[in-house]
RNA sequence: GGGUGUGUAGCUCAGUUGGUCAGAGCGCUGCGUUCACAUCGCAGAGGUCACAAGUUCGAGCCUUGUCAUACCCACCA
């Protein structure tokens, strides 16, 4: 017996938990069928579950539990990120409470407490995504940092450095003061604000007196500076170049030099040059081969190669305006509108510093990456990101793997003492490496930098999958199926695994990639932690059960749209949950019970023939859109079955019957609504697992799970069954009628049909009953030839005739004038529309023969409506 | 500066190739509890599909422009 009442915190964890001890999520290795695979995109270790993820991880179980449904052999191949910066900072933080730094336990030992931390509170997010329903294969799950993908990061690695796509280059990079490490591009966030524009100018040198103007909006960096630059196309400044002018405060001579780097339009026309500093200055000092000065330290304060050492570059700023000023060089100061770059994960303003990293050679790996893409070995779903794919692809740097941190892949490189650099996979090896090199044994030094994370997630597709050993789960599942991933991490990791797979596989790493956008909050805001409004997932599902929320994201989520997060549509899925629970409810208390070797083509009742049709239908349909990643129309097209045709309807429709004396057509009933029942699970289940079990299990003896329940396949669409649809319009034409003349609920009519077709009046005769019960009718019968019409009937037209209802003063005949005037008005405007398309001669002429003709029936059908309507009308004028 | 979206009912949004597309949910209004369900039922109101021009026999749907709005990339010394 199920319980009275919906309640999702009863069995959704214990359902759960028997799939996942059962094996449920395993795929079958023996079985012969195509194989599906996903691979999760690897939240942080040190994430909690938000709404982003909820997303992202039901539209993989669907996709997943579909296919699984369908027979496949399937893989969801779970794991976490270590997130190198997160996770460091995470567990810095923490032993900062104890007041200890991370240099305090020096590296072995903080990366042993990162670890222990790892092992204590690494695991939540895994735990969250369990609640949600996430039928990922747990006995599988990885961690970048395990052995087996260690090995590949560090295969790959060895494998890129002696191809000569991995170098090391003293270049200027993203420095992230905070961190003390580089970062790449893309974690560097360009923040608009007011700043200031400085104006001042350095003294020419031999001549006194004059003077070549600056503008800068950073003047600390002038002790950088190692040149001036001016166009040659600069008429008034051109003059200049060739002399040197001197650097105030220090007094150091630098050269004017020619560059169109230097636009005449802006600032000054004369541009400082400190290449160590800046990156288009960096540039122009390559090109004139200028010395390059580094004025900072790794914490961002200024160096000795400046008066200001141990300052901030803030202080710095200051005293270097100061000092300018008591030199009379200064000019003036402007507000400004620019960008500052900060570190998406430190907060802090980035600094472009000389350092040696280290750095993959992105466009020679993008261009096989993009060589798939255009080709449609793999393609975005939807299209259209493709083209952010391509632009980015196309125009993209070395990418820098370095960082100055302790939490990660350490870099399999090993330096002699004479800076001779051993790349290999061991260090044995490289010892091997190093011998050989110097003929005799040697110590090397390990380097310290460890990799960005995005490079090992970024053979993710494989390196989970057990590469680099061959194997029967590399085999079959790999190229993954699809990847399901948000906008915002195409750069970070699509775009990396693109480059990493077709490198070390030559073979994509998935052959779709379903893109989808944000979750936001109601009013369409980003969700932030500053901003308070986030929503934690595990809360609403706590309020309204897993289900809710994975139907929630299902049936928002449409191609390349946001979706805003709105409680009261969760609720009302919720709802949803309830209105299926109650239905299987009624079917319980009616006995309904699948018989064996029940065949839905056997029924002979209208409105089983009706029901299994409509069962049909919608199961293609939700067929159709899942494969076509189409979330929100599958999920719309069970929702609209399950609630508008088989609770408002069918249920209702069976009810006569189960009240009713005739065995043969209850048991008949019984075991179709049974069947449309079973169904129903079966097709929402990738939606609402939870509930869908939950009624599976309860309602009758199963031989297998739902989980593995076979997908349906409709091979031929059965034919329609016309009397109920129709009877269904005639119950609605009632209802609307006794609405509109507020006839009191109780008041039993009697209703009369004019004019009806023979086809009409034989489903009269079949739907009689049904009709007389849903439409709270007393009698619902032919009206007779020759009968006459009295003048208290109210008409109403109906399918080709008239439908005649005897209202014996029961009625406001005002009320029902207004309503036969409001209805005539509408049908002249009607008609007016199609006496315009159809007096049009090149629609006549052009448009296709079925569009006219079915023109010129509407026209002909609201011709006569108008004259039933008129006729009505005359009838009632005098009462 | 370059690029990509979005603008449809009070709100949040569907609307796949131009011709049953003017839709859903929530909200609102009226009526309704004899037992599947008030986490409900029945009925209803409400929209010049941002604006303008164009293509077409026919335009939320295609083209161009305008306005509004969101985001991405690059850069502004």
């Amino acid at each position: 017996m199920l319980e009275k009442n919906y309640n999702p915190q009863d069995f959704e964890e214990k359902i759960y938990q028997d799939w996942e001890q059962s094996g449920d999520f395993k795929p079958d290795m023996r079985q012969s069928g195509e194989a599906f695979s996903i691979v999760i995109p690897p939240p942080n270790v040190t994430g909690i579950l938000h709404m982003g993820h909820a997303l992202d991880e039901t539209l993989q179980d669907i996709l997943v539990r579909y296919n699984r449904m369908q027979g496949k052999k399937v893989l969801w191949q779970p794991g976490t990120d270590h997130a190198g910066i997160a996770t460091q900072m995470v567990v810095e933080r923490n032993l900062a409470k104890e007041g200890i730094s991370r240099h305090d336990l020096g590296r072995e030992k903080f990366i042993e407490t990162v670890w222990k931390w790892k092992a204590q509170s690494g695991g939540t997010i895994c735990k969250q995504l369990r609640r949600l329903g996430a039928s990922c294969d747990w006995s599988r799950e990885r961690f970048t940092m395990d052995e087996g993908l260690s090995r590949a990061v560090r295969k790959i690695f060895v494998s890129l450095y002696k191809d000569g796509l991995i170098f090391k280059a003293k270049k200027l990079v993203n420095w992230d003061p905070k961190l003390g490490t580089a970062v790449s591009d893309l974690e560097v966030i360009q923040q608009e604000t007011v700043g200031k524009m400085y104006y001042y100018k350095y003294p020419i040198e031999g001549k006194t007196g004059e003077y070549i103007h600056i503008a800068t909006t950073r003047p600390e960096t002038m002790f950088g500076d190692t040149a001036v630059a001016v166009s040659k196309e600069n008429e008034k400044l051109k003059h200049l170049i060739g002399k040197n002018c001197i650097l105030p405060i220090v007094n150091r001579v630098i050269p004017i030099i020619a560059d169109d780097h230097a636009d005449p339009e802006k600032g000054t026309g004369a541009v400082k040059i400190t290449p160590a500093h800046d990156f288009n200055d960096f540039e122009v000092g390559k090109r004139h081969n200028l010395p390059m000065i580094n004025i900072l330290n790794e914490d961002a304060t200024l160096n000795e190669n400046t008066p200001f050492a141990g300052m901030s570059t803030q202080e710095a700023r200051q005293k270097t305006i100061e000092k300018l000023t008591e030199l009379g060089l200064m000019e003036k100061i402007e507000d400004h509108p620019m960008v500052i770059p900060y570190g998406d994960r430190s907060g802090v303003v980035i600094e472009p510093l000389m350092t040696d990293q280290w750095f993959v050679d992105a466009p020679k790996l993008a261009v096989e990456a993009i060589r798939v893409v255009e080709n449609g070995e793999m393609q975005f779903v939807p299209k259209s990101y493709e083209k952010t794919y391509f632009e980015w692809m196309r125009n993209i740097q070395p990418w820098c793997i370095s960082r100055q941190l302790w939490w990660g892949h350490q870099m399999p490189i090993w330096y002699g003492s004479d800076g001779e650099i051993f790349c290999e996979e061991t260090e044995e090896e490289a010892y091997a490496a190093a011998e050989k090199h110097y003929g005799k044994k040697v110590e090397l030094t390990r380097e310290t930098d460890v990799l960005d994370t995005w490079f090992s997630s970024g053979l993710w597709a494989f390196s989970t999958l057990g590469w680099p050993d061959d194997n029967e789960y590399l085999k079959t599942f790999y190229p993954t199926s699809v990847l399901v991933t948000g906008f915002d991490i195409i750069f970070f990791w699509v775009a990396r695994m693109m480059m990493m797979s077709m490198y070390a596989m030559k073979q994509v790493p998935f052959k779709k990639c379903y893109i989808h956008g944000l979750v936001r909050d109601e009013q369409g805001r980003k969700m932030s932690k500053s901003k308070g409004n986030t929503v934690d997932p595990m809360e609403t599902i706590e309020k309204y059960g897993a289900d809710a929320l994975r139907f929630f994201m299902a049936a928002m989520e449409t191609q390349g749209r946001d979706i805003n997060l709105s409680e009261s549509r969760v609720a009302g899925y919720r709802n949803f949950a309830t209105k299926l629970w109650n239905a299987a409810r009624f079917c319980e208390m009616n006995g309904c019970k699948l018989p064996e070797g029940f065949s839905p083509d056997s029924v002979k009742l209208e409105v089983n023939k009706w029901i299994v049709a409509k069962a049909d239908a919608a199961t293609v349909e939700v067929t159709r859109h899942l494969n076509d990643f189409r979330f929100s129309d599958a999920a719309n097209a069970i929702y609209q079955f399950v609630w508008g045709t088989f609770c408002d309807w069918y249920i209702e429709l069976t009810k006569p019957i189960f009240y009713g004396e005739n065995a043969e057509d209850i048991a008949e009933t019984k075991a179709t609504a049974a069947w449309v029942l079973d169904r129903i699970l079966v097709v929402l289940h990738p939606f609402m697992p939870f509930i869908t079990t939950e009624l599976w299990n309860n309602l009758a003896e199963r031989k297998v799970k739902l989980i593995h329940a076979p997908w349906p396949q409709v091979k031929a669409m059965r034919p329609a069954a016309p009397a109920i649809d129709w009877a269904i319009d005639l119950i609605s034409t009632i209802r609307s009628l006794r609405s509109e003349m507020n006839l009191p609920a109780s008041a039993k009519l009697h209703v009369y049909l004019k004019n009806m077709s023979s086809d009409s009046a034989a489903y009269l005769q079949d739907m009689q009953t049904l009709v007389c019960s849903l439409a709270r009718l007393e009698n619902v019968e032919l009206f007779a030839d020759g009968q006459e019409i009295t003048k208290d009937m109210v008409q109403n037209v109906f399918k080709e005739g008239v439908l005649l209802l005897p209202l014996k003063g029961v009625v406001d005949f005002a009320a029902e004038r207004e309503r036969l005037n409001k209805e005539l008005e509408n049908l002249n405007r009607n008609l007016e529309n199609y006496a315009r398309k159809l007096s049009n001669q090149s629609f006549v002429e052009r448009a296709p023969a079925n569009v006219v003709a079915e023109e010129k029936r509407r026209q002909a059908e609201a011709m006569e409506n108008k004259t039933k309507v008129e006729e009505a009308l005359a009838r009632i004028v005098g009462l």
